[in-house]
DNA sequence: ACGCCATACCTTGTACTTCTAGGTGTTCTA
DNA sequence: TAGAACACCTAGAAGTACAAGGTATGGCGT
């Protein structure tokens, strides 16, 4: 059993929950599958990290929801990003992407790396 | 005045402390200055994350510390790598680097992308 | 008919980390 | 002699991820 499971550090979650939501329309199960697929088990999200997750961005008015049906003849909350949410979306994964790159340089610093 | 602190997500300090330790024995005062340096500014660790985190592992006996005498010649608190701490910088960056791929994964994540 | 799994939602409490804001003392320089 | 840089520290507030629990429906196998 090859436990790939990695947890997410704080923030980041809001980051993928927002990019998975901008792609369009989804109910929160929909969100945690499509993470763990997309990332092959990578990022695996929990339910108690997930819905608290969701209602905070609501709250917040980032995240808009719906009840609607699903493909399956469910009842489901569908969430889609408001104007704000766009906003975040895009400052939060410019500000990942900039965190990344120096982490991954401070990472492969050797010996001679700095000075 | 462009501002580019990003404060770091959970988990991330200790990795990036833990790197810099790897390279030789350094006081704290000095690992953040190098982190910022290194970083071009986007990292930038507030003394009262600094110490907490360097307390918590050498607590976690990850790291070890001794006094000794700077360059300039004053007392400070150098700290270096344990065998564990050699050992979680190593997991802690695969780790990293796995989740970074797959955030990355995720964010460049088109409309018909996943499926 | 029955139990089980997957779907789909939710809450409570815990553990952890980061940051703000304060504090101490020394050395160097303007 | 005032301030900046060096070098350490702590307490408290705020925030987040997770574990663990719970509700309810529908489909599947036996």
């Amino acid at each position: 059993m090859i436990s790939a499971k990695s947890d997410l550090p704080q923030g980041t979650l809001d980051l993928l929950i927002l990019k998975i939501v901008a792609l369009g329309p989804v109910h929160g199960y929909a969100i945690a599958q499509r993470l763990q697929q997309v990332s092959r088990d990578v990022v695996q999200v929990p339910q108690g990290s997930l819905y608290p997750a969701l209602h905070r961005l609501e709250n917040r008015g980032v995240l808009a929801s719906e009840w609607n049906e699903t493909e399956t003849g469910r009842e489901a909350k569908f969430y889609r990003l408001t104007r704000k949410g766009r906003a975040q979306l895009e400052t939060g994964a410019a500000s990942w992407q900039r965190l990344s790159e120096a982490v991954g340089l401070i990472l492969k610093m050797s010996e001679g790396g700095a000075q």
